[in-house]
DNA sequence: AGCATAATGAGACGACTGTCGCAAGAACTT
DNA sequence: AAGTTCTTGCGACAGTCGTCTCATTATGCT
């Protein structure tokens, strides 16, 4: 279904109430499916996966694209790149756990197509909206670093934030909150601090 | 059901059944659940539940733990603890890859079992098998850090190391093998440098 | 206003999952 | 060897998911 030819608004209405019914089941019931979904806005299933085809793609726009700032948001004018680099992991620490139960979701989703998706030639590669943030809190090293330099520092900081080290500091370490932002403060520092002249 | 009281060998042979043609159905399928692996045992599916109640603890036993080293036989007589910290950094990588498909869906299913106990008072953490194995890779060090500082550093190398950082690496920041143990490595090395004396 | 077109709904379908009760079989006890 | 006990298998069950077909409705255009 091509949401940008004709009967637009139609198609932006189904649209809007499947996303707000997301949110609610997933507020109220702490999970979410299409077919409830679908349900909670008395829309047709058979209509809802026409929008929405796989859980993951509900979840992702209903809820990880909601609240989600802009790098230069969460930046701001800060200059020091240590601060900036920080700015950015306190972000993404936060907002996992403001979403927690959908990034939960949407990550063993993932996984699960990604599993299901093996014979196939398809790439399903999920987004990698932490990179271009990283890269703007990076970017006073730009013409600092080489190249190179700069790309290895960008995925190591990508690696060791957002909601997979979330998982692995509260399910594999046990961690409780407060301890969880202090160890991944600290492990991004320890990134940077290894590349920075 | 007990396994440990009377008929133990008819319950070691079911068993066993079940772990064997688990990885059977996982290496040929790409895939797993207790329904399938109970048909390919051919043992019934209501005694093949009584067993592993869960996909999760299905994968777990069948696979997981097979193969999985002991941290003396990973880290060997090294002496540097950087050496050692970068021993089971790699062994963690290598063991990830052997075993992706267990690995992604294990840690799928357990993301969905959390959620499911949103509610519940249970508390559903997951085997921490990472966590003993740096432990004794920073042995060494235990007598020259403080109790504090030697945890921090314990569970910072423990939460960027393992499947979920492989998970970052590969689909977030969509590396290669090569790439992804590189980058690993490094990020370890940081985390290590910054608390060696 | 009327019409062609495209979105939607209703319902059925097959597949899979997890649970249950009850009968049948095997294993330990004496 | 016989009896008891506990495991096992069978079959059925409800619930969910994702897909399909076809009729119905709403939309936008002339």
């Amino acid at each position: 279904m091509d949401l940008n030819t004709g009967r637009r608004h139609q198609k932006f209405r189904t649209r809007q109430a499947l996303l707000v019914a997301a949110r609610q089941v997933l507020e109220n019931q702490g999970t979410l499916s299409v077919p409830a979904a679908a349900d909670a806005a008395m829309i047709s299933r058979a209509t809802a996966y026409r929008y929405f085809s796989t859980n993951e793609a509900l979840i992702r726009e209903a809820v990880l694209d909601t609240d989600w700032k802009t790098p230069f948001e969460v930046i701001g004018e800060a200059r020091d790149v240590r601060e900036r680099v920080a700015r950015v992991g306190r972000y993404l620490i936060e907002f996992t756990k403001q979403h927690e139960v959908a990034h939960r979701l949407f990550l063993a989703k993932s996984l699960e197509a990604w599993v299901a998706a093996l014979g196939k030639p398809k790439a399903p590669l999920r987004g990698a909206r932490r990179l271009p943030m990283f890269e703007m809190a990076l970017e006073p090293l730009r013409e600092v670093l080489s190249a190179d330099v700069f790309d290895t520092l960008l995925k190591s900081l990508a690696s060791a934030s957002g909601i997979e080290s979330y998982i692995a500091l509260r399910d594999v370490c046990g961690l409780d909150e407060d301890e969880t932002d202090r160890i991944s403060a600290e492990v991004l520092a320890a990134i940077l601090d290894r590349y920075m002249p």
